[in-house]
DNA sequence: CATGCCGGGAT
DNA sequence: ATCCCGGCATG
């Protein structure tokens, strides 16, 4: 389901919640948790075009950094091997798979979940186009080179002969002061291949490359390394990494701070495939500084605060929904179960869990007999609405529909 | 009476 | 389209 920002929704939106968080801050911490939440996942969103252009770059970089050779600064096979190893890992921690690069630029449909999945993502990509507050970012957002120049300037840089162990160092190097051209990534899984012999654990960014390592090193073929009878098969296994934890723990400027970022998991605690991230963390933090990794779970979230404002006569057929992979979801166009899961359940609230799928339901048995002759009007729903629920005096957190007298959006019945 | 919200007006 | 409100129905 797409959701959009009327600027104008926005401003009013952003503006209301800060009453909103003073006003309940005594009673709903959560609520206000949960506005930070949205505050950051503004930010992260607005960086989107940002990412897309440095997912470009690493793409490229990833390419020159493949082709240069490993020197013979190494002596034993083995040492040599473990550098190239280290700059497996580094290249593919620093950059995105190429498998998952994004094509062009697709019509937004998986806006709802796909995008999450990573920063490369193709539907990502291609969604982040149509968000219609972060497409002009990327023209007034002065920190972001343009793309094509950044690259650019930034291959004859790194490329030259640099030593495998050099990665490390020009990265380093450039994270601290090249910084505008490898900016912020947008989180993306990465497939990787880790060796399962034992006191191993060997991660290489390729199939090819963790067979030709098992082969050689554990199971002993040396020489022709194309000859393969399929036994690696059984000491290596594919995991799936986060990189977007290591660029956002990279990038000091992140302008996200984590403790916010924490507060969306329980909303959406579903952050797909991400669970093999936890052990390459150590492989990931090894070269890095150590990171957040809370900080993707952010872009989970989708801002759906006052979507029953933006998009009043959507009616989920299906309520909302998390598919069991967890790589999709929808959101109830009903915001109460994101933004104001504290609220109805202040004051004189009286349904204990009432959210969007119980309504929902009651709702369709209400709208069941369409007896048409007369009084259209509604039966006046007995649930409380947000007049009765904010009072007058926080008329501004009503939902619009109140705002306007007209039937509740919020507390449907 | 307070409340929910339809109908309709204003912008 | 968005916003507001008179006035009626309801409890």
């Amino acid at each position: 389901m797409t959701f959009t920002f009327q600027s104008e929704d926005l401003k009013r939106d952003s503006s209301r919640k800060m009453s909103q968080q003073h006003l309940f801050s005594l009673a709903m911490e959560e609520d206000v948790k949960t506005a930070d939440t949205k505050k950051a996942n503004r930010v992260l969103d607005h960086e989107k075009e940002n990412t897309r252009s440095i997912c470009l770059l690493e793409q490229k970089r990833k390419v020159v950094s493949s082709n240069i050779d490993v020197p013979p600064a190494r002596k034993s096979s083995e040492e040599l091997d473990m550098d190239k190893v280290t700059a497996a890992m580094v290249l593919t921690s620093l950059s995105t798979s190429p498998l998952v690069r994004s094509p062009p630029v697709r019509p937004n449909e998986g806006l709802s979940g796909s995008w999450k999945e990573g920063g490369c993502v193709p539907s990502s990509t291609s969604s982040s186009g149509y968000w219609s507050w972060s497409a002009p970012s990327d023209q007034s957002n002065p920190s972001t080179p343009s793309p094509p120049l950044s690259a650019d300037s930034f291959k004859p840089f790194r490329s030259p002969v640099q030593p495998d162990d050099g990665i490390d160092e020009s990265e380093a190097s450039n994270l601290l002061f090249d910084e505008p051209i490898p900016r912020k990534r947008k989180n993306s899984m990465k497939v990787m291949f880790k060796c399962l012999w034992k006191n191993c654990g060997k991660v290489l960014s390729t199939a090819a490359g963790i067979q030709k390592h098992i082969r050689t090193i554990h199971l002993g073929r040396v020489g022709d390394s194309d000859y393969s009878d399929g036994e690696e098969d059984f000491y290596y296994t594919e995991i799936k990494l986060n990189t977007d934890s290591v660029a956002e723990g990279l990038s000091s400027l992140a302008p996200v701070s984590p403790s916010q970022s924490l507060t969306s998991p329980p909303t959406f605690p579903i952050p797909d495939s991400s669970r093999t991230e936890t052990p390459c963390a150590k492989t990931e933090t090894k070269l890095m500084t150590p990171l957040s990794r809370s900080a993707p779970t952010t872009l989970y979230l989708v801002h759906t605060d006052h979507a029953y404002q933006a998009t009043p006569p959507v009616t989920i057929p299906g309520s909302a929904k998390f598919t069991p992979n967890g790589s999709s979801f929808s959101i109830s166009w009903q915001s109460p179960p994101v933004t104001f899961t504290g609220i109805p359940v202040s004051p004189t609230h009286h349904h204990p869990v009432s959210t969007g799928e119980q309504r929902q339901h009651s709702h369709t048995i209400l709208s069941s007999p369409p007896r048409g002759t007369v009084s259209l009007r509604k039966p006046r729903g007995e649930g409380k609405k947000c007049r009765k629920v904010y009072g007058m005096e926080n008329r501004d957190m009503w939902c619009t529909s109140c705002r306007w007298k007209k039937a509740c959006q919020r507390f449907i019945d």
